[in-house]
DNA sequence: GACGCGAGCCTTATCGTTACAGTTTCCATT
DNA sequence: AATGGAAACTGTAACGATAAGGCTCGCGTC
């Protein structure tokens, strides 16, 4: 604890009680202007600044917001705690950042650590979530938010994206460009987004006649690496002529594993991704993706999160955010006799 | 504040005096077998989390450590990130993220606020630091620790990474492949390491018995857009057959600024960067670059600053790391007649 | 001149935890 | 049986800030 200097303090050498440094200090009525310079001048001389520890145990409040994510590598969570941390700013809470590193027990031990009265309110993105930590949640009465959730057995207020419709209008953009032979790249198993997404994939497909051939179907970690090998795979043994990625990583690898096989980005090979992350438009060619409005999503959590702190009800418990369809240059109509 | 159930209900509960429950829950001393076991069943029953804030406030710590960064978008203070949260799980010291936005005044304000007793110590990522500033730090005895500081008149524990030599080894790299007409993109201005690592590149070309031309210099913000920008306009006026960046993303920026001029890179252009952030690896080709282990000075730097808080002296004050060359395949030897 | 009133300030109690200094219990010694 | 002493446990007083209520003036009013 840096500040040494107490309210007692200031109020002995402003010769004034504690409590009318207290009203001074927080700008609280009663006390005489005369009173109110003199013990400004004597706060400021001693660089006085209220213990915080102090004030959250009298007031029951501690205005922190605890965030946890899978881990602490992901451009995806990044962006989304740029939202939340603006609109934090505003609301003078501050932001506890944790990582579960994908680990069911060390994320309980965070969720149960930070429920004793550290943070006002938890925000989880993607989380693993076991139902065990779910009823320590509720039986904390922890406000909480979940972003991009996994299956949950007891609902959680929770925020996602429009994953359906996003990746039918991604499929359909392919399919509008004559392709045929979609491969598609599913993310993490047991995430909720995986399945819905791959719906959207299928749907798009079944709605334009075309068949979703489960060979060209695979799933990855949502990682550059394992999108160029599964890609690469995916790619010598069927040749498809265009992918569909659940997660822009596992895109920029598709692009590079493509590229690697001697084929060139669009005109041999189109690829679709997921998430919109700011290497999308910095990779060579620019990546057309879905856009997630991550940064909007952390602020709308943030949000939602704050009404609970407030005691509020939420309008909805399940709040969705529509998809964007940003097109690039890594699609384009597929090469006259098919790929390579 | 989540936990409704304190101390005193737990002691009410099991027929024990309060201060026996805090032993019980403490492992401290002091209670029968049979006494801790029905406390600890009690508290299980009851949900009894301590509450931190009394518990702070009694200690006079937090457990608390705050970050300042200049932003929470780059993938370089992400890294150092990890490499604190890495730390500071073993520490038990939780980790509290704020962001000045470049701003001077913010920034300030960002320290006043967390010294106000709600962290033990700050650890500061590039930080604007303007002498007032750092005067507030020195007066509340924050402990606090700089990575990659600007330039400071009052010096503070800082941590650094061997710039002047990483940089004399990059520029070497392209000097040994034959390199002679060489481009340099400088960093932020006022950053120490911008100059530090420019003199790295002057002495190695000097030694060379090589020219450093200054048309050839421009200075940008360390972004991928300005690297492209820059870039594009140095090769297309005096065309060097090999670019150095102080920071990997202006450097990436530079590959792609060259492919679009129709240059191969490595065959027509070469570019080496600094940082070596994940994007290096992954990018088409992977670029060479002088690595800057981040997670590992964020750890030191935590480390250091725990010690700071723990009340120890430093060692140094002034900490330098290491830096590593990584050669990719975005160096190469000039093309025969000098670029396109 | 007595009374009421309000501005200005102070005292007390409290938030939940824990350090410190007891007090009680009970067993081992002599 | 008396004594010593450790182990087990409790009461009190903080940590620093603040809400609630109380006291003390000085002024206006009748």
């Amino acid at each position: 604890m840096a500040g040494r200097v107490t309210i007692a303090q200031v109020a002995e050498e402003a010769g004034v009680s504690a409590m009318t440094v207290s009203n001074v200090v927080n700008g609280k009525p009663g006390a005489s202007e005369e009173t109110r310079r003199r013990v400004m001048e004597v706060a400021g001389k001693l660089g006085y600044r209220p213990n915080v520890s102090a004030r959250n145990l009298k007031a029951g409040r501690s205005g922190l917001i605890g965030l946890i994510a899978l881990d602490l590598t992901s451009q995806y969570g990044l962006e989304i705690l740029r939202g939340v941390a603006h609109e934090l700013a505003d609301a003078e809470q501050e932001l506890l950042v944790n990582a579960s590193y994908h680990d069911a027990a060390r994320e309980k031990d965070r969720i149960e650590f930070l429920s004793r009265g550290l943070v006002d309110g938890v925000l989880l993105i993607a989380p693993v979530l076991e139902d065990d930590t779910v009823k320590l949640l509720r039986r904390q009465k922890l406000p909480c938010v979940v972003i991009d959730p996994r299956r949950l057995e007891v609902p959680l207020p929770r925020l996602s994206v429009d994953n359906y419709h996003g990746m039918r209008v991604g499929t359909q953009h392919l399919i509008d460009l004559g392709h045929t032979r979609i491969a598609y790249l599913r993310g993490e198993e047991d995430l909720e987004s995986t399945s819905v997404r791959f719906q959207g994939f299928e749907d798009a497909m079944r709605l334009a006649g075309l068949q979703v051939d489960p060979r060209l179907v695979d799933s990855c970690d949502f990682s550059y690496a394992c999108g160029f090998r599964t890609a690469t795979r995916l790619i010598s043994e069927h040749r498809p002529t265009a992918i569909v990625a659940g997660a822009d990583l596992m895109a920029l690898g598709a692009i590079d594993a493509a590229r690697a096989l001697g084929l060139t980005v669009p005109a041999d090979f189109s690829v679709v991704g997921f998430d919109d992350l700011p290497q999308a438009a910095q990779s060579f060619p620019g990546l057309t993706t879905v856009r997630q409005p991550l940064h909007d999503m952390g602020q709308k959590a943030a949000r939602a999160l704050l009404s609970l702190i407030e005691g509020q009800q939420l309008l909805m418990e399940h709040m969705e955010v529509a998809t964007e369809l940003v097109v690039r240059n890594s699609t384009a109509l597929p090469a006259a006799g098919g790929a390579a």
